[in-house]
DNA sequence: CTCGACAAAATTGTCAACAAATGGAGCCGA
DNA sequence: TCGGCTCCATTTGTTGACAATTTTGTCGAG
């Protein structure tokens, strides 16, 4: 049942993608240990092609490896979460200035079509699907930039924080608040406001992190159910 | 005489510790092609021990992999080193801002004595003292940020870009420019100005671009000499 | 019953050999 | 001479086995 759709082709390629989906998709529950002979037998790839699909996966992000003493899946801390939104807000709002200055016409009409589905998603309530969208708007600015190096990054970032990302979105409320914020995002870069642009994309940040806290608070809590 | 002190320790750690000495001294050139057999006998470790070292060099950007056609390492272009500078001036910002914050009365003390050293190289005239005083304050400033994340992006970005690095600093006239861009962080942090630091920190990597692209400009017309 | 030493099991680190893919030299034919 | 083909040398990808290390379990002394 684990071997959702990449076992068959094999490769180390297809092993570092096949284990990072799974701890993604949380298959593999942070801080559960990753045996290197258990994912060989499961992947059906040799303990050599497991190792080095953790070497890298070690250097994403996703996991930890201490000598010895084997591989885990790494457990991002609130703490660490609220950095990785404030490295993302520093690097989102550069993108997104440079995205402003470089947008083609092209490029417009695609991102208001964006807009509109995820107002459109709002709307009918549609949850997932506005996730979908927004992690779409996020990339597609990001390559809009043309800002090769602080795509990487931030690429990077975005696989350690989907968990908490997703926590997020799942929120009551909470597409509401993102909604004219990403809006807001849009239109500056639709406008070509280079400055505006990296203002809204810190404004959008900075609520991510108070989002962020106020979702563990919350959750800490759970007497209301 | 290439085993300059690593090749006595042995592990996959040593390994990429001296593969990427070997990178960042320029003992290994930009695309020059890493052939797993001559590094296994070079750095007496199994091939398995240096591939995973490759993979690892990999995802820090200093060695370019390509499948079944080996590795290399990678050579960073001027317009890359603009990126990772424009990535830094971000990043360096929010850190700066950071430690404005979080600065205790020792490390004010302590960044303060680094910066009199620096003064005292330039006058001095000693451009490889104040190259390394240089790299000891911005890696100290981010400690004392306490924004880990920021810190491993740097650390990551400040070993790409180490030979642009090197360059400018050999470069006449430029320590006198930095020098008091320098100082201007150092004096933001100190008084706990964190907006202050963080816009001296922008001036500073706004001027590291105008001086990559001036010297570029200038090697690529070699006729003055 | 707790603590420490010792032994056994599990797991990672390393190695050498084999299989597959790539790039180029040389050859053949037009 | 040139284009394309085959074959070969080089290099990477993969596998299984072995060595070193850590962790776990057990036993006995206090």
């Amino acid at each position: 049942m684990t071997e959702s759709a990449a076992d068959r082709q094999q490769g180390e390629r297809s092993v570092v993608a096949a284990i990072r989906d799974a701890i993604v998709r949380g298959e593999f529950v942070p801080n559960q240990r990753l045996v290197e002979a258990d994912l060989s037998a499961q992947f059906t790839a040799s303990r050599a092609t497991v190792r080095a699909a953790l070497i890298e996966l070690t250097n994403e992000g996703l996991v930890e490896r201490v000598q010895n003493r084997g591989a885990r899946v790494r457990a991002v801390s609130l703490e660490e979460a609220v950095e990785i939104s404030e490295v993302r807000m520093a690097l989102e709002s550069l993108c997104a200035a440079k995205a402003a200055e470089r947008v083609t016409d092209d490029e417009v009409g695609e991102l208001r079509e964006l807009g509109e589905a995820m107002r459109a998603a709002v709307t009918a309530g549609d949850v997932v699907g506005y996730s979908g969208l927004n992690q779409q708007l996020h990339r597609r600015v990001r390559e809009i930039s043309g800002q090769r190096t602080a795509e990487q990054v931030l690429e990077r970032l975005r696989g350690q924080s989907v968990r908490h990302q997703f926590r997020l979105a799942m929120r009551p409320g909470r597409p509401q608040v993102s909604l004219p914020e990403h809006l807001a995002i849009i239109e500056a870069i639709c406008a070509h406001h280079s400055y505006e642009a990296a203002e809204a994309a810190r404004t959008h940040l900075t609520s991510v992190i108070e989002a962020l806290k106020a979702a563990d608070a919350a959750e800490a809590a759970p007497l209301h159910a």
